[in-house]
DNA sequence: CACGATGATTAACC
DNA sequence: GGTTAATCATCGTG
């Protein structure tokens, strides 16, 4: 209808207008006001139909009005040369009449707001991107609780997460992350409103000329942000993809291996070494190895090694050990007198005259323990 | 950069 | 569920 158009064009124009937001407004100037849809550019339909009793010159006059009306909204809204042909418009002798021949219009043809879609029900995949941007620390606070949410998830999604270098870079391209998607969402909410206060000024403006009910404001205004929280939406879900990009980059265990500190590697060896005959240590074992680990390294720079890390470590031992015992011949050697020195040690604070006879894991059926001789070389 | 070492992952197995 | 064996991906070094 002829409202609708109205209105229509004027978002047009003020789209033109306001051309570093052309994307944006573009997305919103196709849609209709009042629930129509609109084929822009159509001229308005002559008033014809309405009654035959007036004479020639009132319905020139009409006519006046309504080219009047169209020729204001064609242009930009803002020009100053417009504001005197609106005051004209609104002293116009046959203002009121046609005001109210506009009401009446209106409500014949039922364009008054039909109470459709009131409620809109929070969108599952905005909830579920919001979620998501909430844990990874992107969304909600901007220094310490995102720094702590993001470091939060690292640990939930990481399992064994440390704090070193490559975390800090994690949160470093985190935060980078966060800081585009802010002003982004900063950027959008400001053009959000302003595009808001433009149409409600420009709608209450013509409310003068033609009947425009608060509620049809408002519905507006509804449609606007429905528009631009769908371009957020955007936002969200090409921020989520970033996040996730980087959290598989950072993250994922493989791409973040470390070696284990040489005292943590001792610790292991000589577990391994000395129950050569047995190297399966039992749960209780693999905390107590995984906790001695972690405190050795903890005076350096290094992580904390876990009880899966420790089954790791012994599963590729066994197996690597046992692929090619003689390249770990020499390592052996060397664990076995250290734990030989250990135990002699162990003896001599004990009984003070022991002889100290290495008491050597004993070993039967395990892996083969390599026996050196004294001049070090390996049967 | 090539290459071996090494921590982590995976499928198959018991 | 833990192990083995194979494999992947990275690290450290020459």
């Amino acid at each position: 209808m002829s409202f609708s158009i109205c209105v229509a064009q004027c978002t047009d124009s003020l789209a033109s207008s306001m051309d570093d937001q052309a994307r944006i407004m573009q997305s919103i100037g196709g849609v209709s006001l009042s629930g129509h849809s609109v084929q822009g550019g159509m001229a308005l339909p002559p008033p014809h139909g309405h009654d035959g009793s007036d004479g020639d010159g009132r319905k020139q006059d009409i006519g006046d009005i309504l080219h009047q009306i169209m020729t204001i909204t064609d242009q930009s809204l803002d020009e100053a040369q417009a504001k005197n042909r609106k005051h004209g418009l609104n002293c116009h002798r046959m203002k009121p009449a046609l005001f109210s021949v506009l009401c009446e219009i209106k409500e014949k043809t039922g364009l008054s707001i039909r109470g459709s879609q009131e409620e809109d029900p929070p969108d599952p995949q905005l909830m579920r991107l919001d979620n998501m941007l909430l844990a990874e620390g992107v969304a909600g606070p901007e220094k310490g609780g995102g720094s702590a949410a993001s470091a939060a998830a690292a640990a939930a999604a990481g399992g064994a997460a440390d704090s070193s270098i490559e975390h800090s870079d994690y949160r470093a391209k985190l935060t980078q992350i966060r800081q585009i998607y802010h002003t982004e969402l900063e950027k959008y909410e400001q053009a959000c409103n302003e595009f808001t206060t433009h149409v409600m000024n420009l709608l209450r403006e013509q409310s003068r000329t033609r009947p425009i009910s608060p509620k049809e404001i408002e519905r507006m205004v509804g449609i606007i942000h429905r528009k631009f929280s769908s371009i957020q939406m955007q936002l969200k879900q090409s921020t989520c993809e970033a996040v996730m990009i980087l959290r598989s980059r950072f993250l994922d265990a493989r791409r973040k291996r470390r070696n284990f500190s040489k005292q943590a590697t001792e610790i292991l060896n000589e577990y391994f070494y000395s129950h050569l005959s047995n190297p399966y240590p039992s749960e209780e074992a693999k905390e107590e190895l995984a906790k001695k680990c972690s405190i050795t390294v903890s005076q350096g720079v290094g992580s904390t090694i876990t009880v899966s890390q420790v089954s790791n470590w012994f599963g590729n031992k066994r197996i690597r050990y046992k692929k090619n015992i003689g390249k770990f011949q020499e390592e052996a050697n060397l664990y076995a007198a250290k734990t030989a020195v250990n135990a002699a040690h162990a003896v001599a604070a004990a009984v003070q005259n022991s002889q100290a006879n290495s008491p050597t894991t004993p070993n039967s059926g395990g892996y083969p323990a390599p026996c050196y001789q004294s001049d070090g070389r390996i049967q």
